[in-house]
DNA sequence: TTTGTAGTTCGCAAAACTACGAACAATAAA
DNA sequence: TTTATTGTTCGTAGTTTTGCGAACTACAAA
């Protein structure tokens, strides 16, 4: 039965919200914020911002990948992480695009 | 041992970590637009954007409810959902700030 | 060859998330 | 009083997330 026709998520809405659960844990902002607004960004370096154990951050650091929020590149036999500047750019435009929406509105209840 | 001495996350890595959870999903990410764009918002109209079950409905609303994105109110027999608007611009401002902190940086890496 | 350094991957456990149908509550209408 | 409408809550199931230590890989140095 066609209960749910018609009714699936926009590819934007499935972009943002993949964004933001990326970005939705205290270890993974900590490190968006430090390769953000640093140069030095290995992986020591990281985890040494973090009360969490190095595989912990490795999976994170993974997770951040695969959002395309950031990048890894071996530098033997240190592992250099940065922003991907692209993505990031886009994650930042899909925010602001998503919350202008609200802009000069009023709403129903407030 | 002090393994993970002083390394607590800010409370505001925390704060935009949960605001960043709470629109982890696509769901939540179209209800949020719906709200912030339109006037019509009650429980059924929700639904009705959405190809799930009312009960998942109805969870994900809690979630945006304490994560303090929208608010509630009763219209008998109906219940009314809107933006909170005060904290909408609280994580509009805490994303904003994020994003800005990698304005005009030549990372590391691009 | 053995040792050390820097990270990743594996295997596991606990908790949280997502989803559903069924049952329920609260009010209004017949 | 019975029935209908509008949502919420409950109970359950399956999946994903988070976290850890241990084991592993890759390379360099002793």
């Amino acid at each position: 039965m066609d209960k749910y026709k018609n009714k699936d998520y926009t590819i934007d809405n499935e972009q943002l919200a993949r964004f933001a659960k990326a970005m939705g844990h205290p270890a993974r902002i900590t490190i968006l914020h430090y390769l953000a607004s640093l140069d030095s960004c290995y992986f020591g370096d990281i985890h040494n911002e973090l009360p969490i154990a190095k595989a912990t951050v490795s999976q994170h650091l993974k997770e951040l990948k695969d959002a395309g929020l950031i990048q890894g590149e071996i530098e033997t036999p240190k592992v250099k992480y940065c922003i991907n500047r692209e993505n990031w750019e886009k994650a930042q435009a899909y925010f602001e695009t998503f919350f202008a929406l609200r802009k000069e509105k009023t709403s129903c209840c407030n």
